[in-house]
This record gives structure tokens, C-alpha cells and sequence, in this order.
DNA sequence: GAATTGTGAGAAAGCGTTTTCTCGGAACGT
DNA sequence: ACGTTCCGAGAAAACGCTTTCTCACAATTC
């Protein structure tokens, strides 16, 4: 039994009572349901707005076994990839009357599939960022988080719609826009080692190596923010590369920052590429040459893919696997010629 | 009556018939009341376990009503100083075993109220960031959106806890940075105009001016986002100004780079101040001087009073009217010595 | 040994809706 | 005038849980 609330909040049952019909009455024309005679329709109607009545979405969920909440669990949300991500999801699925709550697992994966879990049964559907999740626990948890609707990751199973960022793709045209540029030493900034999505850069580049033997390829230790960008300006400049593919926007413009400080001028000494094209990347000094990604059309999709599952609907986008999202080469300010 | 789920969840009743008890005890064992026998209690969880059980959140929340989830409303989920806010509230929600909805008003202040209000019923408490929204809809919605946290707005219902950036004294305080600078033409290139945070800022300069007799002060059109900031360059060129306040980090950010287009030198030809300190601030070139504020902790902070408002803690904080943050004057380089 | 207290667990009510079931009464047909 | 249909609205069950109420049984006391 719940407890005493200090001031009761006005129910179905007060309108019924006013308008002296049935709960019943009351919730079918709340409902738009027009088996209801226009004279009581009217003063229910009449009832439940002078008494200002709302129906209890609490009530309504356990009733309709639906919440009109969908969930999304972020590792990070100081991230402004996750940020954009967000927000795409959030005014889609507001458009359908759809709310968002957020599960911010911050970075703490052992925390993730607990937080996933809670989350999901809260909602109606479970939006999963989770970059760092070990393959074999995403794939033991999928099952109890249907309808569920992959970033970046996929599942062996099919109905679970998957959106993915072509980073192998991506990167690959950003070193070949470093090497027609002249540059024949290049420096990947890697990100963190567990992030799937790092995995698709490095593999990404490993095709480049492959059809550039000429070109000389290091790996440096980085990671995904700023600070890491900033913090790997010795690597870089003891690797000898005179371009450099920074893991994304964040920790190009740390690199930037520092290059900045220690004088090395961009792009004259050295080029500098990103990845994402978030917001801040046309603003940087010198702008930022990246790799756009449609980051808030991607959670829109999401939302979109989220929709069929809940209602249903028999797509074959799902059998036809994930749906990859192309980034776009963005040539800006930060790269130029290689200085012989 | 619910509709017939393809797959039935797994529920208390499934828990008590496995482990041969009634409805209740497994109540009572989930939520560790400890009037049961170990045995039983023993007994009932392997069979939770057993069945993978979870307990559902929307029968819960309705016998219990409460969601553990609080709502927050945001004018726009794009700009940096609202998601600082929402990860400070939901990182401190999470702490205490809370999650946030997020109700993004896209600017769309009519939408605002309802948006509000629908969020409200959802959750046990709302954080309202509005802004735009007029005083008198304010008042008049407050009361049904109790428990309720504002920021940078009051109310004058005393019992709505409110978290304020004292905007006035912040800009005051670049003004006359500015001014020990030996800037005499100063502009301040205003923010929305009818949002709150600009008539703080712009009562603020009146103090000002009223101080420095001396100083000619221009207020120009701006915006909050960073196109208005870099179409506001004309604007600014035209003033004759060498100091310009900023109505916050994006516009201040939009300048830079407008004028970095124009070849005028930030800090030898003009200054630029921002405001709000946002990540971005410290890695603009040149980095930014700005009034920074504690946007993730107020975000926390206002957690913190809804908690307290949640639990019916008697505080008279709240009594004390609004928690003001104090701006801190954060000296970067895109001030310098006017050009004389 | 009977009366009293205590303890632990089941029955049932309640949270606020929606929806099925049921039934009285009006409208219709013969 | 009687039987059948149909329609609209109330009663009640259901959603999944918590908690009060109640009661059977065991343990204590005189």
C-alpha cells in the first residue's frame, strides 16, 4: 500500500466522481475512444479540466505495459561524440513523443551491464553506446535487452539493428590525403586500446600500409581526450612524422594546443588530422582537416531503428545487417604540403 | 487489462511459486525485510536468482510512488553549458541511485510548460533550465511542478531552491579587467534578449558605468551561439571598441575566429573576453579569458537540493533564497594592453 | 494445562490506469 | 406486443509490486 502523500494528487478517480460517471467512463474519453455519448464525453471533459487533471504516466505504463521511454547508456558524457549522439536521439524520438533517460556508465564498464540492465527495464527499448564492453558480455547480455539498438558494435544475432561508423574507411582517406600531400611520414595518435571503435582504425590502416609500402606508419600511444592530446606532443615530435592522424577531434586539438606551445607551426611544420568533425573542429587555429561523421543524424537513426523494433515493424534493414554511416573528408586549415 | 507480451517477463508470482511461498515473502526477501526465516529467505533468492529475476520498476514505482528519477528540462541539449549541467546532475543522481529524463525544449518556450509538466509526473522532482520563459508562467507553473529545482531563475515562492551564476558581478569583473588593461572603448555584444542571464549581465554593466565615469560602453546585438559571435564581426569593427565582452564562450569564440578571418590580432589589436569557462575556453587560439563557472558542480549542487527536497530534509537554505555561484576571473590570452 | 505473548507467513488491499465482461435499456423487426 | 439486436456505461479484473491485516502455530508465563 503506498504511503500518505501530504496533498493527494487529483485522480481518474475524482474526475469520475465529479462528472458522476465510472472510471471507466473517464478513461475511455481521456482515450479519444468514441463509444461514449457526447453529453458525457463533454462533461467528463469539462471535469477533468477544471480540476486539472492529468492522467499518472505511472499508472498508464503498468496498465499499457509501455513506458514511451526509451533508455541510452553513454560511457562518457563529457564526450561530445555521445553528446551529439544524445541529443539526435532525444529530438527524434521526441517527435514521436518519446522521452530519453540517460545512463552515464562513466567509462566504469563493470558497471555498464548492471546500468544497461536497470535502465532497460525502466524503458521501452535500450539505446547501448558501450565502446568498451568485452564481445562476449555484449553478446550475453543482448538477449535480456531486446528491443536494443547497437552504435558502433555488432551482435551475432540479427535482430538487433546495429549503426556503425565506417572508422576503417575514414581514416584510410585521411592518410591518403596526408600522403598526397607529400607526406611520407605519418603517425597514427591511437586511442584508447579497448575501443572497438580504435579496432576499426587500426585495421583501417593496416590496409593503408598495405597498399603504400613506401610509407612509413608508427603507432603511438594516445587515448580520447584532450588532455591525452596534449600530454603525447614528445612522441609525436620524437617519431619524426610530419603528419599526424590524431584518434579524433578531441585529441587533435590537444595536439594543436601543444604543438602551438612549443612553436611547431601547423601546417607548415607538421599536419594534424582529426575525426568526428564535432562542432568545435571548424573553429580551431588553425581549422581542423577531419573526418565527418553524421554523429546527431546517427542517434536520430537510432531513434528511427529504436521505432520499428517497438512497433514492430517487419523491416529487413535488420537481416541486412548493420547500417554504416561514410564519413566525409573535411580538408581544412590543419594539413598542408609536406615540408621537404 | 495488459496486452498479451509475446514472451511473458519473468515476475514475483513465477519467483514465489518456485520457491513455494506467497507474493509477499518474496516482497519482503527482495527488499531485505528480515521478519522471514533464513531458511525461506535462502529459498526464495536461489530462486530469484534461479529465474534471473528482476523486479519491475513501473509496478514498483506505482506501489511505492516514486520513480528514483528526476527530470531535467534544458532549452537546448547543444549548447556546452547545459550538458555540463546534466552530467554534474546525473553523475550526482547516479550517486544516490537516481536517474535523469531529459526534456529537451529546442528553444521552444511554449512548448516549455507542458514539456515540464509531462517530465514532472514521470519523475519525483524536475531541474528546470528556463531561461526565456516569462516570469508570470513561471510563477504560475511552479506550484504543480514542486519538488523543483531552479537554475539561474527565482521564484517568489520561497520554497523552490534556486542556483544562480551571479552574471552581474561576473561581467563586471571583465569590465574592469579590462579596464586596468587600459581599455576605454569597451562593447558588449549582448545575448538573447530576453533571457534572463543577459539582463543579469547587462544590470551588471549599468554598476559598471555608473563606476567609470570614463569608460564609453556600446551594447551591441549578439546571440549565445557561435555564428552570432562570428556575424557580430562588423558589427564590432564598426564600434571603434578594443575590449568586447562577450555574452559567453561560444559568441567570444565565434569573434575570435571572425576576426583571425579579418587579420585582426587578438590580443594586440583588440580584446576578447567569454564567459562560462567552457572545456573549450583554455584551448582556443589565443586561449580565452573568461569568468569561469562551476557549471559541473552546479549541476551536482542542484542535485543535492532536490535530494534534500526529495527527503524532506528541513532546510533553510532554501529560506536563505537562492545559492548564488560566485564567477572567477580566469586571465588567459585573449586579453592584453589596450592599443593606444 | 490453560491463557498470553510473540513470530513468521499468507491473504488481500491498494497504488492509478486500461480493458474486458456484463448487463440494462432503447431501437428495431415481425 | 414480444423477441432480438445493438449500444453505451458500470463493475471488475488485470498490470506487478508493497504493505497492512490477519491468523496459525510455537513459545512463554502463571
Amino acid at each position: 500500500m503506498g504511503r500518505r502523500a501530504t496533498t493527494r494528487r487529483i485522480g481518474i478517480a475524482d474526475v469520475a466522481l465529479k462528472a458522476g460517471v465510472s472510471h471507466a467512463t473517464v478513461s475511455r474519453v481521456m482515450n479519444g475512444n468514441f463509444t461514449v455519448d457526447p453529453t458525457i464525453a463533454a462533461r467528463v471533459r469539462a471535469a477533468a479540466t477544471e480540476l486539472n487533471y492529468q492522467p499518472n504516466p505511472v499508472g498508464r505504463s503498468l496498465a499499457l505495459g509501455k513506458t514511451d521511454t526509451i533508455g541510452i547508456v553513454v560511457p562518457d558524457l563529457s564526450n561530445p561524440t555521445f553528446q551529439a549522439i544524445l541529443r539526435g536521439l532525444s529530438m527524434a524520438a521526441a517527435q514521436d513523443g518519446y522521452r530519453v533517460l540517460i545512463a552515464d556508465s562513466s567509462e566504469v564498464s563493470s558497471e555498464e551491464a548492471i546500468l544497461a540492465g536497470e535502465a532497460r527495464r525502466r524503458c521501452d527499448g535500450l539505446v547501448l553506446c558501450a565502446p568498451r564492453m568485452a564481445d562476449a558480455e555484449l553478446e550475453e547480455l543482448a538477449p535480456s535487452l531486446q528491443p536494443m539498438v547497437l552504435i558502433n558494435r555488432t551482435t551475432v544475432d540479427t535482430h538487433t539493428p546495429s549503426l556503425m561508423v565506417d572508422y576503417g574507411r575514414g581514416i584510410q582517406e585521411l592518410a591518403e590525403h596526408l600522403v598526397g600531400l607529400g607526406h611520407t611520414r605519418i603517425a597514427f595518435l591511437a586511442g584508447p586500446a579497448r575501443s572497438a571503435s580504435n579496432g576499426l582504425r587500426v585495421a583501417g590502416l593496416e590496409k593503408f600500409t598495405a597498399a603504400h609500402p613506401g610509407i612509413e606508419l608508427q603507432m603511438l600511444d594516445g587515448g580520447s581526450t584532450f588532455e591525452a592530446g596534449h600530454q603525447s606532443v614528445d612522441a609525436v615530435l620524437a617519431s619524426g612524422a610530419t603528419g599526424i592522424l590524431a584518434f579524433n577531434d578531441l585529441v587533435a586539438m590537444g595536439l594543436l594546443s601543444g604543438l602551438h606551445e612549443r612553436g611547431v607551426r601547423v601546417p607548415e611544420d607538421m599536419s594534424v588530422t582529426g575525426f568526428d568533425d564535432i562542432p568545435f573542429a571548424r573553429y580551431t587555429t588553425p581549422t581542423l582537416t577531419t573526418a565527418a561523421v553524421p554523429i546527431t543524424e546517427l542517434g536520430q537513426q537510432a531513434w528511427h531503428r529504436m521505432r520499428d523494433l517497438i512497433r514492430n515493424v517487419p523491416t529487413d534493414a535488420i537481416a541486412e545487417g548493420p547500417t554504416v554511416f561514410q564519413p566525409r573528408l573535411e580538408v581544412r586549415g590543419s594539413t598542408g604540403v609536406a615540408n621537404p
